[in-house]
DNA sequence: ACCACATATAGAGATTTGTCAATATGTTTT
DNA sequence: AAAACATATTGACAAATCTCTATATGTGGT
Protein backbone atom coordinates (compact mmCIF):
# COMPACT_ATOMS: atom_id res chain seq x y z
CA UNK A 1 0.00 0.00 0.00
CA UNK A 2 1.97 2.97 -1.09
CA UNK A 3 -0.89 4.69 -2.39
CA UNK A 4 -0.80 8.55 -1.78
CA UNK A 5 -4.02 9.81 -0.56
CA UNK A 6 -4.66 12.07 -3.90
CA UNK A 7 -4.26 8.87 -6.20
CA UNK A 8 -6.62 6.56 -3.67
CA UNK A 9 -9.30 9.86 -3.89
CA UNK A 10 -9.31 9.59 -7.77
CA UNK A 11 -9.83 5.69 -7.69
CA UNK A 12 -12.28 5.39 -5.79
CA UNK A 13 -14.61 8.67 -7.42
CA UNK A 14 -15.43 6.54 -9.57
CA UNK A 15 -18.04 5.13 -6.79
CA UNK A 16 -19.29 8.15 -5.73
CA UNK A 17 -21.63 10.03 -8.12
CA UNK A 18 -25.08 8.39 -8.62
CA UNK A 19 -24.63 8.49 -12.76
CA UNK A 20 -21.49 6.66 -12.79
CA UNK A 21 -22.80 3.54 -10.75
CA UNK A 22 -25.75 3.28 -12.51
CA UNK A 23 -22.98 2.64 -15.42
CA UNK A 24 -20.73 0.41 -13.24
CA UNK A 25 -24.24 -1.50 -12.79
CA UNK A 26 -24.51 -1.72 -16.74
CA UNK A 27 -21.08 -2.72 -17.43
CA UNK A 28 -21.67 -5.65 -14.84
CA UNK A 29 -23.38 -7.48 -17.65
CA UNK A 30 -20.15 -7.07 -19.78
CA UNK A 31 -18.66 -4.75 -22.09
CA UNK A 32 -20.66 -2.24 -23.69
CA UNK A 33 -20.89 0.52 -26.41
CA UNK A 34 -20.81 4.07 -25.63
CA UNK A 35 -24.32 4.42 -27.08
CA UNK A 36 -25.73 1.44 -25.45
CA UNK A 37 -25.16 3.27 -22.19
CA UNK A 38 -26.32 6.18 -23.26
CA UNK A 39 -29.69 4.68 -24.07
CA UNK A 40 -30.13 3.43 -20.33
CA UNK A 41 -28.77 6.60 -18.74
CA UNK A 42 -31.09 9.87 -19.08
CA UNK A 43 -27.63 12.91 -19.68
CA UNK A 44 -26.79 13.68 -22.82
CA UNK A 45 -23.63 12.45 -24.76
CA UNK A 46 -20.80 14.56 -23.34
CA UNK A 47 -21.84 14.12 -20.22
CA UNK A 48 -22.01 10.52 -20.47
CA UNK A 49 -18.35 11.31 -22.07
CA UNK A 50 -17.33 13.32 -18.93
CA UNK A 51 -18.47 10.11 -16.79
CA UNK A 52 -16.37 7.89 -18.97
CA UNK A 53 -13.27 9.82 -18.23
CA UNK A 54 -13.54 9.80 -14.97
CA UNK A 55 -14.20 6.09 -14.54
CA UNK A 56 -11.09 5.47 -16.85
CA UNK A 57 -8.65 7.88 -14.94
CA UNK A 58 -9.78 5.84 -11.42
CA UNK A 59 -8.84 2.54 -13.24
CA UNK A 60 -12.25 0.98 -12.72
CA UNK A 61 -13.37 0.93 -15.79
CA UNK A 62 -10.82 -0.52 -19.42
CA UNK A 63 -12.01 1.31 -22.74
CA UNK A 64 -11.06 -0.11 -26.52
CA UNK A 65 -12.16 1.33 -29.50
CA UNK A 66 -12.86 -0.18 -32.60
CA UNK A 67 -13.88 1.79 -35.46
CA UNK A 68 -16.54 4.57 -34.43
CA UNK A 69 -17.26 3.10 -31.29
CA UNK A 70 -15.96 2.99 -28.20
CA UNK A 71 -16.07 0.24 -25.51
CA UNK A 72 -16.15 -0.09 -21.56
CA UNK A 73 -15.63 -2.39 -19.65
CA UNK A 74 -15.34 -3.13 -15.49
CA UNK A 75 -11.07 -3.22 -15.06
CA UNK A 76 -10.82 -6.48 -12.54
CA UNK A 77 -7.06 -5.12 -11.82
CA UNK A 78 -8.74 -1.46 -11.17
CA UNK A 79 -11.52 -3.61 -8.65
CA UNK A 80 -8.73 -5.48 -7.63
CA UNK A 81 -6.74 -2.31 -6.36
CA UNK A 82 -9.78 -0.42 -4.52
CA UNK A 83 -10.33 -3.98 -2.89
CA UNK A 84 -6.59 -4.07 -1.93
CA UNK A 85 -6.98 -0.84 -0.01
CA UNK A 86 -10.42 -1.67 1.34
CA UNK A 87 -8.41 -4.90 2.97
CA UNK A 88 -5.55 -2.28 3.92
CA UNK A 89 -8.04 -0.85 6.27
CA UNK A 90 -9.24 -3.67 7.81
CA UNK A 91 -6.03 -4.39 8.74
CA UNK A 92 -5.81 -7.70 6.85
CA UNK A 93 -2.44 -6.53 5.33
CA UNK B 1 -26.86 -6.39 -3.48
CA UNK B 2 -30.56 -4.12 -3.31
CA UNK B 3 -28.17 -0.76 -3.05
CA UNK B 4 -29.94 2.15 -4.92
CA UNK B 5 -26.96 4.16 -6.85
CA UNK B 6 -27.74 7.23 -4.20
CA UNK B 7 -27.15 5.45 -1.27
CA UNK B 8 -23.95 3.46 -2.38
CA UNK B 9 -22.24 6.61 -3.89
CA UNK B 10 -23.23 8.04 0.09
CA UNK B 11 -21.06 5.23 0.94
CA UNK B 12 -17.76 5.51 -1.03
CA UNK B 13 -17.73 9.66 -0.51
CA UNK B 14 -16.06 8.39 2.32
CA UNK B 15 -12.73 7.54 0.23
CA UNK B 16 -12.73 10.35 -2.97
CA UNK B 17 -11.17 13.14 -0.65
CA UNK B 18 -7.76 13.50 0.67
CA UNK B 19 -8.05 14.35 3.98
CA UNK B 20 -10.50 12.27 4.57
CA UNK B 21 -8.38 9.10 3.24
CA UNK B 22 -5.79 10.78 5.54
CA UNK B 23 -8.55 10.53 8.14
CA UNK B 24 -8.61 6.83 7.31
CA UNK B 25 -5.19 5.92 7.52
CA UNK B 26 -5.15 7.35 11.23
CA UNK B 27 -8.17 5.50 12.17
CA UNK B 28 -6.58 1.96 10.53
CA UNK B 29 -4.25 2.66 13.83
CA UNK B 30 -7.22 2.01 16.48
CA UNK B 31 -10.10 4.70 17.47
CA UNK B 32 -9.01 7.74 17.81
CA UNK B 33 -10.44 10.89 19.42
CA UNK B 34 -11.22 14.08 17.65
CA UNK B 35 -8.68 16.39 18.94
CA UNK B 36 -5.68 13.71 17.86
CA UNK B 37 -7.11 13.69 14.44
CA UNK B 38 -7.21 17.13 14.60
CA UNK B 39 -3.21 17.34 15.56
CA UNK B 40 -2.41 15.48 12.39
CA UNK B 41 -4.75 16.99 9.68
CA UNK B 42 -4.20 20.79 8.47
CA UNK B 43 -7.36 21.61 8.85
CA UNK B 44 -9.21 23.53 11.34
CA UNK B 45 -11.95 22.19 13.87
CA UNK B 46 -14.66 22.91 12.16
CA UNK B 47 -13.71 21.29 8.77
CA UNK B 48 -12.82 17.98 10.58
CA UNK B 49 -16.13 17.60 12.09
CA UNK B 50 -17.51 17.93 9.06
CA UNK B 51 -15.46 15.59 7.23
CA UNK B 52 -16.50 13.18 10.36
CA UNK B 53 -20.09 13.64 9.47
CA UNK B 54 -19.14 12.17 5.99
CA UNK B 55 -17.57 9.54 6.85
CA UNK B 56 -20.11 8.37 10.06
CA UNK B 57 -22.95 9.15 7.09
CA UNK B 58 -20.93 6.41 5.04
CA UNK B 59 -21.31 4.07 7.61
CA UNK B 60 -17.43 3.68 7.24
CA UNK B 61 -16.76 5.23 10.60
CA UNK B 62 -18.40 4.85 13.95
CA UNK B 63 -18.13 7.50 16.43
CA UNK B 64 -18.62 7.17 20.42
CA UNK B 65 -18.97 10.07 22.59
CA UNK B 66 -16.89 9.53 25.77
CA UNK B 67 -17.92 12.69 28.30
CA UNK B 68 -16.29 15.67 26.05
CA UNK B 69 -14.78 13.62 23.66
CA UNK B 70 -15.49 12.20 20.45
CA UNK B 71 -14.13 8.99 19.60
CA UNK B 72 -13.81 7.60 15.63
CA UNK B 73 -12.81 4.36 14.82
CA UNK B 74 -12.89 2.53 11.47
CA UNK B 75 -16.26 0.36 11.06
CA UNK B 76 -15.49 -3.18 9.83
CA UNK B 77 -19.39 -3.96 9.17
CA UNK B 78 -19.47 -0.49 6.95
CA UNK B 79 -15.89 -1.48 5.29
CA UNK B 80 -17.18 -5.03 4.58
CA UNK B 81 -20.58 -3.74 2.84
CA UNK B 82 -18.42 -1.51 0.94
CA UNK B 83 -16.13 -4.68 -0.17
CA UNK B 84 -19.64 -6.08 -0.79
CA UNK B 85 -20.45 -4.07 -3.65
CA UNK B 86 -16.99 -4.20 -5.15
CA UNK B 87 -17.25 -8.29 -5.38
CA UNK B 88 -20.85 -7.74 -7.12
CA UNK B 89 -19.54 -5.81 -9.76
CA UNK B 90 -16.72 -8.64 -9.75
CA UNK B 91 -19.27 -10.18 -10.71
CA UNK B 92 -18.65 -12.88 -7.50
CA UNK B 93 -22.18 -13.02 -6.54
C1' DA C 1 -23.26 29.16 38.96
C1' DC C 2 -19.32 29.90 36.30
C1' DC C 3 -15.37 28.93 33.52
C1' DA C 4 -12.63 26.07 30.46
C1' DC C 5 -12.54 22.84 27.07
C1' DA C 6 -14.20 19.58 23.07
C1' DT C 7 -17.15 19.29 19.47
C1' DA C 8 -21.12 20.78 16.45
C1' DT C 9 -23.68 24.08 13.72
C1' DA C 10 -24.51 28.25 10.88
C1' DG C 11 -23.30 31.10 7.31
C1' DA C 12 -20.27 32.68 3.72
C1' DG C 13 -16.73 32.43 0.12
C1' DA C 14 -13.94 29.63 -3.09
C1' DT C 15 -13.25 25.52 -5.60
C1' DT C 16 -14.76 21.42 -7.76
C1' DT C 17 -18.02 18.79 -10.13
C1' DG C 18 -22.05 17.66 -13.02
C1' DT C 19 -24.60 19.14 -16.67
C1' DC C 20 -25.77 21.11 -21.08
C1' DA C 21 -25.46 23.26 -26.05
C1' DA C 22 -22.29 23.92 -29.58
C1' DT C 23 -18.48 22.36 -32.02
C1' DA C 24 -14.45 19.45 -33.25
C1' DT C 25 -12.36 15.01 -34.32
C1' DG C 26 -12.20 10.69 -36.27
C1' DT C 27 -14.30 6.69 -38.82
C1' DT C 28 -17.15 4.43 -42.30
C1' DT C 29 -19.89 4.49 -46.37
C1' DT C 30 -21.33 6.24 -50.67
C1' DA D 1 -14.72 14.16 -51.50
C1' DA D 2 -18.78 14.37 -49.10
C1' DA D 3 -22.19 12.78 -45.96
C1' DA D 4 -23.46 10.32 -41.86
C1' DC D 5 -22.49 8.74 -37.58
C1' DA D 6 -20.00 7.97 -32.82
C1' DT D 7 -17.40 10.08 -29.58
C1' DA D 8 -14.50 13.89 -27.51
C1' DT D 9 -13.68 18.67 -26.39
C1' DT D 10 -14.87 23.46 -25.24
C1' DG D 11 -17.12 26.84 -22.73
C1' DA D 12 -20.75 28.20 -19.72
C1' DC D 13 -23.81 27.68 -15.93
C1' DA D 14 -25.71 25.44 -11.72
C1' DA D 15 -25.21 22.57 -7.90
C1' DA D 16 -22.40 20.37 -4.61
C1' DT D 17 -18.41 20.37 -1.75
C1' DC D 18 -14.53 22.12 0.97
C1' DT D 19 -12.96 25.47 3.74
C1' DC D 20 -13.02 29.17 6.89
C1' DT D 21 -14.73 32.48 10.92
C1' DA D 22 -18.03 33.08 14.31
C1' DT D 23 -21.09 31.11 17.42
C1' DA D 24 -23.73 27.48 19.84
C1' DT D 25 -24.02 23.24 22.51
C1' DG D 26 -22.63 20.14 25.83
C1' DT D 27 -19.50 18.37 29.55
C1' DG D 28 -16.41 18.52 33.64
C1' DG D 29 -14.08 21.02 37.14
C1' DT D 30 -13.77 24.94 40.45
Amino acid sequence: MELNPKKTAVIFKAFCDESRIIILQILKDGEKCACRLLEALNITQPTLSHHMKTLLDSGIVNGRKEGKWMYYSISEEGLKKAQEYLDYLKGEV
